[in-house]
DNA sequence: CGCATCTTCGGGGTTTACCCCAGCCAATTG
DNA sequence: CAATTGGCTGGGGTAAACCCCGAAGATGCG
């Protein structure tokens, strides 16, 4: 059986080694990487039976280096390895994970129990998600309260300080469209108008920024992305999630 | 000598004891606590010449519990650990350590060598800055571009969601009050007005909130904090920054 | 097909956030 | 002392954000 982990802290990268050698013994070693890039090369030469990917890392992510791997050798199992129970990175997980594909995604304060489990899990074909991660999961299938990639957009504008006349630009819309797609983002977030609820009055576009941050919809270093993005001379276009 | 270690995580615990016992031989025990509450009992009972804190901890911030702790025992050195280099941390434990108080700041992806000499420094009487903090301090004490506190608890309130009325009446001020607070912030932060700027339109409320996110003025717990405070029925007055 | 959902877009409104200008008071500071 | 700075107040303005209404095209589904 071969093992990858991919981790840019050494600390993180020697404490899940010594974890797995307890539990998985083998005579294959284990082999390790410490971004995202050499993580898709080294997978594509040793092929694993199991990875173990941290999601922030340097030059590229855990997700993308996941999605490149899945590609080319759909039957590895991937284990994500996360700081945080952010619906972003599951909303591009489960877009990048064959249907019929297995993973396992668990926070990094687990337990070393946890992750035992769930290595064990996904080298038996099954899937393993974090207690913590599962209502998050659960509001990503719900209707009612899970974003559309069109309010997602609109989401991502307002929380990087955009007016709605520069989002309109970018995004080569009307205002009365942004405006229109803000107008649901706020309902499903939650967010009371001006009519309703006497007590609490809100700056909706504020509110909804820091609501959607708390719910892990959006997090800094995804906002920073988009803002290098948006630099690069509005290129490519409204981009998707 | 004696040694006390505290953080919420059972991992960096860990780590750092293995580190500790390597390079700091000692017959007496490392002391153990995981939240700021025993952190501050235990050091009552065995006072420490040294104490690592974790600041982002459970019932008591490390940040609380080093300030309980040097209020009693000024002479302990204080090591304190933190996975951000926010803003917000430093502003806070610049106010609480005695001026004449020794304390490291060290980032948790800090090398091993930087703890130790981190470690080494504060208990031969020096303090001992993470090198990537050092930009941090120095905003801090340039005028042109420190928040007063005045300008601080705007900023907080409009990252919560508060409109300027609403703010106003929570920090008992008028409205122009409130809009002079924030304009003198939008200043500070560099966030360009409507007619400056012609490429870059910003709505500077949200500008703001990311700018400050980002240069960690604020951070999302913090926030959360602020949060649960306003919704103990108004109590208190105005907080302190 | 009808039906529902998402989305865009119009007209025409109110409120809020931000703008410039000026003055006053208190606390520092040279 | 005068000078400066930070903070609050006021008047009076513009533009952005938000409000309600309705309509129409695209999509997907039973």
């Amino acid at each position: 059986m071969t093992i990858m982990i991919v981790d840019d802290e050494e600390r993180d990268r020697m404490w899940l080694k010594n974890l797995l050698v307890e539990n998985f013994p083998s005579d294959q070693p284990i082999h390790e990487a410490h971004d995202g890039q050499q993580a898709v090369d080294m997978a594509m030469k040793i092929k694993p039976n199991l990875i173990f990917l941290d999601i922030k890392m340097p030059q590229l992510s855990g997700i993308k280096a996941a999605e490149a791997i899945l590609q080319k050798l759909p039957e590895t199992g991937v284990v994500m390895l996360s700081n945080f129970s952010d619906e972003v990175y599951v909303r591009q997980l489960w877009k990048i994970v064959p249907p019929n594909g297995v993973f396992g995604y668990v926070l990094k304060n687990a337990s070393n129990e946890q992750v035992v489990e769930a290595a064990r899990a996904v080298l038996s074909g099954d899937c393993w998600i974090h207690p913590g991660i599962a209502r998050v999961i659960q509001r990503t299938q719900n209707r009612a309260t899970s974003l559309t990639s069109a309010e997602y957009e609109a989401l991502v504008c307002i929380a990087l300080g955009m007016t709605d006349h520069a989002i309109a630009k970018r995004l080569y819309l009307t205002e009365k469209a942004v405006q229109s797609r803000l107008k649901s983002l706020y309902a499903k977030l939650g967010i009371p108008g001006r009519g309703e609820s006497h007590e609490s009055e809100f700056n909706q576009r504020c509110r909804a920024c820091y609501v959607a941050t708390r719910r892990g919809l959006i997090n800094q270093s995804e906002l920073d992305d988009w803002e290098s993005k948006l630099e690069e001379k509005k290129q490519g276009g409204p981009a998707q999630v």
